[in-house]
DNA sequence: CTGTTAGCGCTTTCAA
DNA sequence: TTGAAAGCGCTAACAG
């Protein structure tokens, strides 16, 4: 049809007929189908997929912003999914992804188990990169930030300053970055020389409320912490609110309140207005969602055909 | 094909053949291609399209969950799109998803102006729901939040509260809230039969920075307000640093910023943590998406065809 | 400059 | 129970 010619251009078709049909066209209110369209041969869907274990979290809703913009540049479109941190939901997305043809799936990966459903064979020659996350003995482009060496530099602050009693909170969700979290902390005290002290390890709090018990727990123990790191802002969270109810009502273990000294990694709006003096492991989740989206129309557009996964850390900074 | 029959419930198909098609679907990760399954008469694309101002925003980044939550309900998959408030943004990504064939739109409206682009006919019959925002003169479904009711609350209570020289800040980027919450503010003055000040009205700022400057500049007034209402948490957040600051550095302003009340709308995370007293107008967001994708789908399946536009306002609460 | 043909992958209808 | 035909909306290739 003509109308196909001057939808894709108007080249080669007579001024006053093009003009005819760009008239029809804005009268009917015609839209071409896309889905039709994708379907010729050698056109694409012009869709992303994007896996989030969580969206309300508004580290990944940054991130999510992050992958708009860098998709928006290249004319993409992206199809949101919410895993709930549920693998075979994950699965099921993916799955669903594929059959509408994305051209690449982003994908912060709810296990870090076997993940079959994300290996290059599963996905039919679908590009993914990994954020956040990775997933063992998973051939795939991934993008971390320097979970081990944030976690690293910070507890070795905390020992630096004399602190030889460090609490850790960590959480159940995010198994994969509390570990790399817990492995520099561990590995600050092993360079220092300084035992990691069992008593003060919590790690089985998921939200904010567990992190703010778990606090209090430590508070109350016999000789409590004299500083804490937190490997995410949920735990952050958590231990400021148990702090600061603490300190407003005097008692007992008001004093070890009163000089505890707060490390936490992610920042969080209001991160420096804290009640609780607190120094922060940061870095910018958009800035993630950027570096993979990229990583990614690299794959896509060919540019780094048939390299071997690439694996990124991103640098964090102290604040 | 046999192969289509297997994929669609296997019914009669010898189950030897429906086994061997299995096996090979499964071994050649075969899926079938669902854009051009909805080209058939008859299907649809199970794609709902979902435009927000910004996602960064945790307020929108709840709602978005929610919206997801109804659509994987209804075996839907949202196609998401940042129009940064630009209206202009927004048509093309209403045109690009119409293209797409989706099957409902759930838009923020950047605008309040005239949104052609929004308007029944140039949806080509693609039923849309507005989500906090409404748009002047178009017969749309609506969802709301009671924000004069809610602004009138807050406001209403902080002259009980004895205080005569109330600020208001108040945003740019959504004028729509923005003049319903200055409604409320203003109603709940002549009410009460207390004049509106309007040196301590700032309405021009659009993000946190511009906010505390405002903030900064209300406590350096000769006659500073001894209350604030912030008509939105980018407001609040910016109020509560330029409190904090002008407290933490004693000088001539210390004395209003002490014991300035603060009512904000919206909540945000942490809120409760924040260094000055604060009360909020809050709603829950995630509710706004369930609501707003509820009622689109009951435009999808036909519920209430024909019926005309609804308006919905979602109640708040005190906190 | 314009229309026809063909086929992308799918499923409904009809025949075998 | 299975296959063949036809057509959803689109556009590259080829007439005209």
């Amino acid at each position: 049809m003509t109308v196909s010619r001057v939808l894709s251009g108007g080249k080669n078709v007579r001024p006053e007929v093009r003009e005819r049909v760009e008239r029809a066209v804005a009268a009917l209110g015609y839209h071409r189908n896309e889905n039709a369209r994708s379907l010729r041969p050698g056109h694409r869907s012009g869709l992303i997929g994007v896996v989030i274990t969580n969206i309300a979290n508004p580290y990944y809703a940054d991130m999510q912003q992050g992958i708009e913009e860098v998709a928006t540049a290249h004319s993409r479109r992206i199809l949101v999914g919410n895993s709930r941190e549920d693998v075979d939901l994950e699965q099921q997305l993916v799955a669903d992804f594929i059959g509408r043809r994305v051209e690449g799936l982003i994908v912060v990966p709810a296990g870090t188990g076997p993940s079959e459903h994300l290996s290059a064979d599963a996905l039919s020659g679908i590009p993914v990169v990994l954020a956040s996350r990775a997933v063992d003995d998973l051939a795939a482009d991934t993008v971390l930030i320097d979970d081990v060496g944030g976690a690293f530099q910070a507890t070795t602050l905390l020992l630096k300053e004399g602190h030889r009693r460090i609490a850790f909170l960590g959480n159940r969700n995010s198994l994969f970055t509390g570990r790399r979290r817990y492995q520099g902390f561990r590995q600050a005290h092993e360079a220092y020389g300084v035992e990691v002290i069992p008593e003060l390890l919590r790690t089985g709090q998921q939200d904010v409320d567990s992190a703010e018990k778990a606090m209090l727990e430590l508070l109350a123990l016999e000789d409590p912490p004299t500083a804490v790191f937190s490997a995410n802002n949920r735990n952050t969270v958590g231990a400021i609110r148990a702090i600061e109810s603490v300190r407003r009502q005097p008692g007992a273990h008001t004093a070890a309140a009163q000089k505890l000294r707060l490390f936490g990694f992610d920042s969080f709006e209001f991160a420096d207005l804290s009640p609780v003096p607190l120094s922060i492991v940061a870095h910018d989740p958009r800035d993630l969602g950027r570096q993979v989206a990229s990583m990614l129309f690299e794959r896509i557009d060919g540019t780094v055909e048939g390299s071997p996964p690439r694996y990124v850390e991103l640098p964090v900074s102290l604040e």
